[in-house]
Order: C-alpha cells, then structure tokens, then sequence
DNA sequence: CTGATTGCCTAATACCTTTAGGAAACTCCA
DNA sequence: TGGAGTTTCCTAAAGGTATTAGGCAATCAG
C-alpha cells in the first residue's frame, strides 16, 4: 500500500496537465486517478468531489494568467500595455487550451471574489490608466476589454477562424490597433 | 407499450427547453427520456448519441437565432442594425439560457459549415456595408463584433456584471456607441 | 386481414461519482 | 526504539449516465 504523496496541489497539477492533453471537459476524477495510477475513492480525501477538482483548476488558471498579466504590464502603458495584456491571454490560450477553459468556467459568487479574478479587474483598470476615461467609462471599457478577450480567444480555440483568411494573427493585431484607437477617441453617449 | 410519438424534432426541441430550465450542461440523454417518461434505450433509435443530441439543440439555436437577427435586420442598417442584431443575440440569451449556451457550443468544422452559422456570417456583412470598410478590415470588423458578442453574452449570462455598477443595461448601450464609433472611424494600421 | 416495418422495451455492459469503513504506513514523543 | 495516533490509500457498494443488442407489440400498406 505504498504511498503516492497525493496532495490538493498535485491533484490540482495534474489535473490542468490533463485538462490542456484531453481537454478540460474530459478531466475526470477517474482520469486523474489512473494518472497517479491510485484508486479513485482514494483523491476523494484531498478534494472535495468533482466539482472542487475543476473549480481548483479553473482557480490555478486565473493565478498563472495574473502573474503573466502582472509581469508583462510592468513598466508598460498605454497601447504597450493594452497588447502587453492582451497577448497574455491569449498566448496562455494557446500554450494552455485546457486551463484556458477552465478559467472561462464560472465560478460562484464567493468563489470569484476570492480568486486572483479581481487582480484581473485591477490590471485592466492599470493599463486604461493610460487612456483618459472617466467613470463609468472606465468600466464601460473594462467590460468591452473582458468580453472582446474571453469572446476572441473562445473563438479561435474552437477553430471559429481557422479556416478563413486573413489569419487570425493578422486579425488580432488590427484588432488591437482599433481598440487602442477607440480607447483615445471615447465616444460621448449617443442621443437616446 | 403505448408509443408517445418520439421524433428526432421533438427530442430536440425538448432538449432545449430542458437546456433553458436546467442549463445546457444537465441535458442528459436520461434526462430527456425522464421527461418523455420512457426508457433511456428509446430515443436512441431518434438521436445517434448523446454529442449528436446536443450538436442538435446547438444547431436548432443558431436556426433560432439566425431567423431572429434576419428579422430585426429587415429595413435597417447602420447603427439601427447593428443594434438590432446586438440586441438579438443579448435577448436570445436572457429568454433562452440554455439554447443560447448549446449556441456557444464548439461544432466541428463540417458542421459548422453546413449550420445557420454561416447566414450569421452573412448577416455581421450586411450590418458592416452600413460602413466603409474595405476587405480585410471587413473581415477583422465581423471577428470583432462576433468575439465580443459572444463574450458579453457569455460573462453577462455567468453574472459577471450583476454584482457592480453600472448596471449591465447601461454598459450596453453605451459598448454599441462606441462599436459604432469604432466603425465608423476605423483606424488605418499602425506603423509595423 | 396479414405481413412488414417501426417504436419502445428489457437486459446487459461499461464508465464515472460518491460515501463508508478498514488496514497499512507514517509521525512523534516517551 | 516502540508504540499511539493520525494519515493515506484501499475495498466495497450504491447510484447515475451512455450505449448496444435483441424482442415483442403497435401501426401501416396493400
């Protein structure tokens, strides 16, 4: 009856190991068993069930993803810092397909103001630093950003522009061109 | 061994009323036999397997969804279409959950090709000759609206923006001044 | 009415999830 | 160093979902 030395960390490890090998819906309490070669019932006393594994994942994820964030925005601003930011994420898709998903998961309402999220919030809110909108345009923005990032990023994992020209590096550094220029020339409400 | 009537159709549109009322991740096979109360056995003779099922409710929403947008499209064009269409895809969203989330859903490649996905395609282009747009910056302009669509959507179904001001509503309005702003003034590239 | 077809069923297999309780392997202190 | 106590992993078992094979009854065509 040897033992592993299975610990939260390394399940949670293991599991984003699989989760960017098989796919982040394939990341089982079963597979990650056979992976330490262990019996299942026997992870069920350092994770709480199924659910826990994958929300421990997702929560690894947004970790990773706020260290990058932090270390590529150092000494960056404006649209520097906007692509700085931006290629983060999606470079991490890309190298990490699996934990990429999992950071998309939704989280509870506790869970997420727990997780490394809010430093998410808080980066996004350093680089419009560098553009001059006020509240709520601010937040406004950090919306647009957050949803253009998790829409786009979605979107190419699937394959959504793969098949089509022009290639989607091409597309994603125009695209950044337009929100930077959007960002400088905020426009004001339109009449209702 | 009375017979309900079971068809492909009817399975599917059940399918996504189950998806709207429990989440598109609880559509289960059984689930949906519970509900026709039936063996699970049964509606393998209407549905390939479990993936084809949900492949269905995915392909039924973006039919949905597709006819919807043609609709609002009718007579518009400009910001008025653009808005329109934004607006399908977020009411979509909030009537139907579940359908809208089997929307998200990653199709394989012939598939998709052969899916109302593509009338979606056609319909961004139509809203864009409202602006000046030459290709590619077309091309990049439709990734645009598609990713942020779908992540608004996304984060805003997942609460994302529930618990902050400003409310959803107003960042909204607010994302498709500036969307059109942004068409409208379209950046050239930035120096390489 | 009858023969063919179709639709739903029983039965069986194979996973995955989760809980309960047991035994071996560590730990640590007397 | 030698237990006592804790921890770690195991066996066992129950319940849910997915899927296939084969059967009988309901329906339909002529």
């Amino acid at each position: 009856m040897a033992r592993v030395g299975l610990t939260p960390e390394r399940l949670v490890r293991a599991g984003a190991e699989l989760a960017d090998e098989v796919g982040f819906d394939e990341v089982t309490v079963s597979a990650l068993a056979r992976r330490f070669d262990v019996k299942v019932a026997s992870l069920y006393s350092h994770v709480r069930n199924s659910h826990d594994l994958r929300t421990r994942i997702a929560l690894l994820a947004l970790e990773e993803l706020a260290d990058r964030g932090a270390a590529a925005l150092a000494g960056r601003a404006g649209k520097d810092a906007l692509a700085a930011m931006a290629n983060v994420y999606r470079d991490y898709a890309r190298e990490h397909p699996g934990r990429a998903t999992a950071a998309r998961m939704r989280l509870d309402p506790e869970t997420a103001a727990a997780s490394a999220g809010v430093r998410h919030a808080r980066m996004t809110r350093a680089i419009l630093r560098g553009y001059d909108l006020e509240e709520p345009d601010q937040t406004h923005a950090v919306r647009l950003l957050g949803s253009f990032f998790h829409g786009y990023v979605s979107l190419e994992l699937g394959g959504g522009f793969s098949h089509s020209l022009p290639d989607s590096e091409e597309t994603w550094t125009r695209l950044l061109d337009a929100l930077d220029a959007l960002l400088r020339n905020w426009p004001a409400p339109s009449a209702p």
